[in-house]
DNA sequence: CAGTGGTCTAGACCACATC
DNA sequence: ATGTGGTCTAGACCACTGA
């Protein structure tokens, strides 16, 4: 007789344990991960904040360690929380206490220095609508109204990145307005304090063509010099497309880093 | 009393079962991988091979399931060998019957189709010295010999890549002549199947910048217009450099996909 | 010191692939 | 039917963290 009342339990399959049922079902790490990620959704467990330890989550679904380990070290290995030994596991922010901060960015120095954390001089950011590309990285309407904001980064008081991103109005309301106010460095976190909106995944395509003219004045290249134009698309925890931007770089110094052992 | 006599015991710690020692040394399943992985570097199961199962790994080394299962487990995250259930667990190869041919290469048409496997006609294939920036990327001198080879990739009848490979020849010695004589799709399954050498993981850095007279003429593009350059080191199991390698790409109908969730 | 995750064991049953 | 990897359990001990 195990205490078993409020127990938080697994979406489906909820019986299993002693009875032999369940053929077709997720396997149990899979509904408990599942279960995991709703309520990190559902705000239990915010950014930065700890879980309870593998023993209780156990016993609180009355599984095995081993099964709730399993769950969450694929977690882990998704980068949705982090976990260090003898403190616990933690919820991924990209807040300033967050576990690596900037993790996306994959343009660096030719000398290694890594673009994250630098200062950031906020150029426009304003109300608008989508347009055809923003939209197409959205998967939403051209016409939907977005949050546009235009940053320049620096590194070493020299220009490096013009960054333009779209955020959907449907997601981030105001967005562009709390944005131009606080100037943060990184957007994730705004969106994770203010809406609740977990970045886990982000697809970027990248390509080379010739600066536009303000692109060219910006980054105090040649006119038409060639550059390098990042499209990053950045889905949420729950899969949805929350931001859609440019990233435009002279890749004199610096370029875009790829490492791959999969 | 087990069988124990011809076991493939760890290279450190080798006692441990039974007695309470070996307090700074790495866990178990780390040293299991480390020795798996010897293993396979000394070609006792090559590249596109099964290996036993794991019951009969776990008794060569007189440990449980379990510890061997995370062994391997991190071998298969590293893309070292792959597994399926019922068939058993194989050492990765990028040959023709291989899993997941081709896994490095970024470039994928706008509509999605990656650059895989699609005829390559060979340029050049000639025995040369590094030079300046392939030294640099094989971290060798600059006088070191080297194969030099360079392929065009079509796809549908439009070429879409110039890639120029260097490849050490203290590693691969002749190989500009083997590649010329036998024009292969993929340069790494002849490394795998007449040197040995499996490459597991690269580094790719992406620049932009203009196309030289010839790759323009190469690519039909107009002359000096904006190209992509990928410069790929590709590293062996045993962690050396084995090729640098540049892909230049017009990017009009093509990009550079990078996905990440870490 | 108590609490955390990390490692390891020795079993059990299952779905799946192959013959 | 046999063999494979995948899941799951119920324990044990360890190293590390923090108060």
């Amino acid at each position: 007789m195990c205490a078993k009342e409020q127990n938080h339990s697994p979406p489906t399959d909820p019986s299993r344990a002693a009875s032999g049922l369940g053929p077709t079902s997720l396997p149990l790490y899979a509904q408990v991960k599942k279960h995991l990620i709703h309520r990190v959704l559902s705000g239990e467990w915010k950014p930065g904040e700890r879980l309870p330890n593998e023993a209780q989550i156990a016993e609180g679904y009355g599984l095995s360690l081993g099964t709730i380990r399993k769950a969450i070290r694929e977690m882990v290995s998704e980068g949705l929380v982090a976990r260090w030994p003898g403190r616990g596991t933690f919820v991924t922010s990209h807040g300033p206490g967050g576990h690596r901060p900037f993790r996306f960015n994959c343009v660096h120095r030719d000398d290694g220095e890594r673009m994250a954390g630098q200062p950031t001089r906020y150029l426009d950011s304003r109300h608008d609508r989508a347009g055809e590309r923003a939209a197409a990285g959205l998967a939403t309407d051209a016409d939907d109204p977005v949050a546009v904001v235009v940053r320049l980064r620096e590194l070493e008081g020299q220009p490096v990145l013009v960054e333009t991103t779209y955020l959907a109005e449907a997601h981030c309301p105001g967005a562009h307005k709390l944005l131009w106010e606080g100037q943060p460095n990184s957007i994730y976190q705004i969106l994770e304090q203010n809406y609740g909106i977990l970045v886990t995944r982000v697809e970027e395509k990248v390509r080379a063509r010739a600066a536009t003219e303000n692109e060219s004045s910006l980054l105090e290249i040649p006119a038409s010099a060639p550059v390098l134009e990042v499209e990053r698309t950045a889905f949420s925890l729950s899969g949805e497309r929350v931001e859609w931007r440019t990233i435009v770089c002279d890749t004199e110094q610096y370029h875009y880093l790829n490492q791959q052992n999969r």
